[in-house]
DNA sequence: ATGCAATGTTTACAAACGTAATCGCTATGG
DNA sequence: CCATAGCGATTACGTTTGTAAACATTGCAT
């Protein structure tokens, strides 16, 4: 089996994964344990499968962990805003040829957007021409 | 054993699935051969896999068969407009807390629209306006 | 000292996915 | 008629994901 140690592909986050990482983007840094306070209400978890997405996430390199004491806590190696554009990217890539106009345009037909919304993006906007 | 045929849960369609989707989208119907004409190529597909994804799509709902002749002729049965719509509204909700505001924001600051998104987006809402 | 509680690691296992090969049937060219 | 090419259905198999239980280690309360 190859692959030596090189920092090559920014593996996938699953979804469940996903909701294990908000919490630490949110936190910052955090204990298995807190972690598990933060999601596994909503989520209906246990502990047990909290702790595997957090050794997942740390192959896939997208958090790290620091001894403290007998625990661990886990940070995040990966910004959210990094992943948050990833994902965005990815979404208009595939269902809009990557044109994210196209996303807006099916977001205002489909009245995905509220007026309120659509007052935002028009502030966004001027505020972008300068 | 319950469960009548009630039009229940819209399955989840995969990645590989959505390749096909688009093609049969684009073509309104096709033979599984022809679907593989479409994608194949790109995706570097053998014909069995396609005919394995058009079965999943089929047993999930998202698209029916007619026999013709010999073989079936595939055809969508959910519109793109929904499985856009849907796909979208997942990610606004899981990334950016249900605001769609947020994704044209995020776009916005990382660069993703270009000038020209900016202007069709301007555009769409001053239509949007009235 | 010692058993327990907390914590990370290893192992588990079913469902979904990606990617096919193989099987069985049938229309068709020879 | 019969071999064969074409087609859907069935079966396959490795990986990823969701969801956890079992195991090993160790610091702490008694």
């Amino acid at each position: 089996m190859p692959m030596s140690q090189s920092e090559d592909s920014p593996e996938r986050i699953s979804e469940a994964e996903h909701a294990v990482m908000e919490a630490l983007w949110k936190q910052g840094t955090l204990t298995a344990a807190e972690v598990c306070e933060q999601v596994c209400k909503t989520r209906d978890w246990s502990l047990a499968t909290v702790k595997t997405l957090l050794s997942r996430l740390v192959q896939k390199r997208a958090i790290e962990t620091r001894p403290d004491g007998r625990r661990y806590l886990y940070t995040p190696l990966i910004e959210r805003s990094d992943y948050v554009g990833g994902e965005s990217k990815r979404l208009v890539d595939r269902l809009f040829g990557g044109r994210a106009a196209s996303l807006v345009a099916h977001l205002a037909e489909s009245e995905a957007l509220t007026e309120e919304d659509l007052g935002e993006i028009e502030a966004l906007l001027k505020e972008l021409k300068q």
